[in-house]
DNA sequence: TTGTGTTTTACGACCTCC
DNA sequence: GGAGGTCGTAAAACACAA
């Protein structure tokens, strides 16, 4: 008895044992057991053409498998992926199903858990991106506030410079207030105010110091 | 009812491991 | 070389809108 002999007649056997559970659609010859044989790939017209209904046929109509058999194969498959051939055979008899058809659940149940697995894996690089992408709209938008600031602030700095230098070149004090002739636009760091002793350039960034300035032009 | 899209079952081809 | 894996796909079963 080849393999495939050996199949078909465990399949007419399960068959047999659970009727109910697994039927081949194959009719019976009075008075003979002809072996059950598994529904071969064929094309869809070969398989109208032969069909003339399917009860004639000699071909398994495939059958979903019932909930309790697919619970339990769930239950087996969240224990362990694999399916080593002892496993196999045992739920194959608990269940009343052809051990072929419990190997290939699993198989398809693999491919269907590693597509999900693909899909989730998808799903969380994606929205990671759309994290990031929205993360770098706020930094670029705190960039140009920030420019915007900036600019401003240099642009307050040269106008009230100007306006120093216009007034001290009227002032006595003018003598003592030197401010480079070669600079168009005087920037931070090229005032050195004679005055009061020496001002730290980085006071030019603050606020603060850009606030007394314009309080020190009221009386100019 | 029927056309259509999705899911499930099943298989063949091919690959890997022992 | 055989057993069991993945991959791609056919076809039945099923869901559902029109």
């Amino acid at each position: 008895m080849d393999n495939q002999n050996v199949d078909d007649h465990n399949l007419l056997l399960i068959s047999q044992m659970y009727p109910n559970v697994y039927t081949p659609l194959v009719p019976q010859q009075a008075g003979e057991a002809k072996p059950a044989r598994r529904r071969k790939r064929k094309s869809k017209s070969v398989a109208v053409a032969e069909e003339g209904g399917a009860e004639g046929s000699g071909w398994f109509r495939k059958r979903k498998l019932s909930d309790e058999q697919v619970r339990m194969l769930e239950i087996s498959f969240e224990d362990d992926h694999k399916l080593e051939s002892e496993r196999k055979d045992r739920l194959a008899s608990e269940l009343g199903l052809d051990p072929r058809q419990v190997a290939v659940w699993f198989q398809n149940r693999r491919a269907r858990w590693k597509n999900k697995r693909v899909e989730d894996e998808y799903t969380k690089i994606k929205n990671a991106y759309e994290t990031t992408v929205v993360e770098k709209c706020r930094l670029d938008s705190e960039v140009l506030h920030l420019k915007e600031q900036l600019y401003e602030a240099e642009r307050e700095i040269q106008r009230l410079a100007q306006r120093v230098e216009g007034t001290l070149s009227n002032s006595p004090i003018s003598s003592s207030v030197t401010i480079e002739a070669n600079h168009a636009t005087p920037f931070f760091g090229d005032y050195d105010i004679g005055f009061d002793g020496e001002v730290d350039e980085n006071l030019l960034y603050s606020s603060d110091y850009i606030d007394g300035l314009e309080w020190m032009s009221q009386f100019m």
